[in-house]
RNA sequence: GGUCCCAUCGACUAAUGGUUAGGUCACCACCCUUUCAAGGUGGCGGUACGGGUUCGAAUCCCGUUGGGACUACCA
């Protein structure tokens, strides 16, 4: 049989960090199977709803590089695949449970069920729906229930889970787990709104749709007990359950907000590419051997196997992912340049900055060893975009008596250098240095104050190389000016 | 509280009964060097604890401790 998997995410919100991860772990088994990744939207809580979900999910796995086979938009042949467009299957199915006798219907209020929690907590034991005392079919008799229903009383469906015996199934990742069925609840299926939950939706539709293997977050560990019982009570084989490790928080909590950004959106807004956080979680709970860190999506492909996923979660490390960043980086400065002007140019023009590609492209071969993500370059050498400025602090920190005249000569030696390149430039630079008897380092971090503001940046004669001669000569010229100002007010 | 899951350096992980417990990030030092990086070399640092099983345990079993998830007419 060909391997189906889904990746069901709810449209409350951005797409999740950890949700990407599933849809990665989903997208990597289907493709290393020739199997089908199919993207279902579960909608079933209309409170919950977030608009520009579906697209912000869509986008975002796009972005990824990860595409559905069926989904709402790619269509398939199981669909609907949006769990709103898809409530009447929910509705009979769920009756057809009541008829089989494994399902019942239910009428109590919240309220009701909110007392009767309270009573159990209070009498110290776990909180549980309670069938033989509560307002259900058993406990009101078929007549009375059949009044309700005919009435219009709101009613729900639930599970009916038999009182012993034990509910084991077989998780791909972590091997048998057994439950007590005293310790599963009797689980609403379908809500007085007419609405599946999630159980009742996500078990329907996994068997309608194919699914081979459920690939999702531990989250649903301790609910798959319910799912099991669900497809025993549909008469359905189950499918085959990976729970995958959680992504974590540094303090090892659910990967959540608060501790930085959780949203995929966020990090292409940085300017990670996908290329890298791909390669990042999919080393987060799964490692095909213990030596190699980088890995393209192919190779992924490749190489992926749910045996090899691990059991533990694991810390979202920022840290790591900006080495990897940076390690693809380095790599499509050799590989694929203009890729990586057309990401930078937005951001440059955000600033107001309008400059050739081949210009762009220099910058980037010069800076890119010294950050981590290309929207970096802009904080770290916005000096080559636009003139430094120098401030107080500045310039009594650099200022000392001999520095008007070594850059003064500077100046001249630079604004009659031939042939003009980097090379020409520290040699004639070195041998004026060594003429006043000062070491290199001084005239270069005299420079590179003067004509960038800054104390650190790029190779400075590679730097000046770029900036172009008269613009260097101009920027030397105007420190001079500046500084002669200042030491005439001191 | 109850149920379930988990446990190798600070982080990500390798080692599926036999290794001086390996690699990557981070950190530290040194080299390189016009600054900062990058790169190179080296270093710091770990099998949570206690019992078993075994000639031999990070690995198998039990217990303890610790952490996490779940415990809704949310997913």
């Amino acid at each position: 049989m060909s391997v189906r998997v889904r990746f069901a995410p709810s449209p409350t919100g951005f797409l999740h960090i950890g949700g990407l991860r599933t849809a990665l772990y989903n997208y990597l088994f289907a493709r290393h199977h020739s199997g089908r990744f199919i993207l279902r939207i579960e909608d079933t809580d209309q409170t919950r709803y977030v608009p520009g979900s579906v697209e912000d999910i869509l986008a975002s796995l796009r972005w990824a590089g990860i595409e559905p086979d069926e989904s709402p938009v790619h269509g398939g042949n199981y669909g609907p695949y949006t769990q709103s467009e898809r409530t009447d299957i929910y509705r009979h199915h769920a009756r057809l449970l009541v008829e089989r006798g494994t399902a019942y219907y239910a009428f109590d209020t919240p309220e009701e069920l909110e007392r009767m929690r309270q009573r159990q907590q209070a009498a110290g034991i776990a909180p549980h729906y309670d069938r033989s005392s509560m307002r259900n079919q058993y406990t009101l008799g078929e007549e009375e229930t059949q009044r309700l229903l005919v009435a219009g009383s709101p009613a729900t469906i639930r599970l009916k889970v038999p009182l012993h015996g034990e509910v084991k199934f077989d998780d791909i990742i972590r091997g048998t787990i057994v439950v007590p069925c005293k310790d599963v609840d009797d689980q609403i299926l379908l809500k007085s709104d007419g609405f599946p939950t999630y159980h009742l939706a996500n078990v329907v539709d996994d068997h309608l749709m194919g699914i081979t293997h459920v690939i999702r977050g531990e989250e649903w560990l301790p609910s798959t007990p319910k799912h099991v019982l669900l497809y025993h009570a549909f008469g359905w084989e189950s499918p085959l359950f990976a729970h995958l490790p959680l992504l974590l928080n540094p303090d090892r909590s659910k990967l959540s907000k608060r501790h930085g950004d959780v949203a995929v959106r966020d990090y292409i807004a940085k300017g990670y590419f996908p290329e890298a956080l791909v390669n990042f979680i999919a080393l987060l709970g799964w490692n095909p051997d213990g030596d190699r860190e980088l890995y393209m999506l192919d190779e992924l492909i490749e190489a992926f196997s749910l045996e090899r996923v691990n059991k533990a979660g694991a810390v979202f490390d920022i840290a790591k992912l900006d080495w990897m960043n940076a390690q693809y980086l380095k790599q499509f400065v050799v590989r694929d340049l203009p890729r990586l002007v057309a990401h930078i140019r937005p951001f440059l023009e955000e600033r107001g900055w309008n400059v050739s590609d081949d210009y762009i492209a220099r910058v980037i071969v010069l800076v890119h060893e010294r950050i981590h993500r290309l929207p970096e370059l802009i904080d770290f050498a916005p000096y080559m975009f636009s003139p430094p400025e120098y401030d107080d602090d500045f310039f009594r920190s650099v200022w000392t008596d001999d520095a008007a005249q070594l850059i003064e000569e500077c100046t001249q030696l630079i604004e009659s250098l031939e042939p003009w390149d980097a090379e020409t430039l520290h040699n004639r630079i070195s041998t004026l240095a060594q003429a006043h008897g000062v070491p290199f380092r001084i005239i270069g971090t005299l420079l590179r104050l003067a004509v960038t503001g800054r104390r650190v940046g790029a190779g400075m004669m590679d730097t000046i190389a770029l900036l172009g001669k008269d613009e260097t000569v101009r920027r030397l010229r105007t420190f001079l000016r500046w500084t002669s100002e200042r030491v005439a007010h001191a």
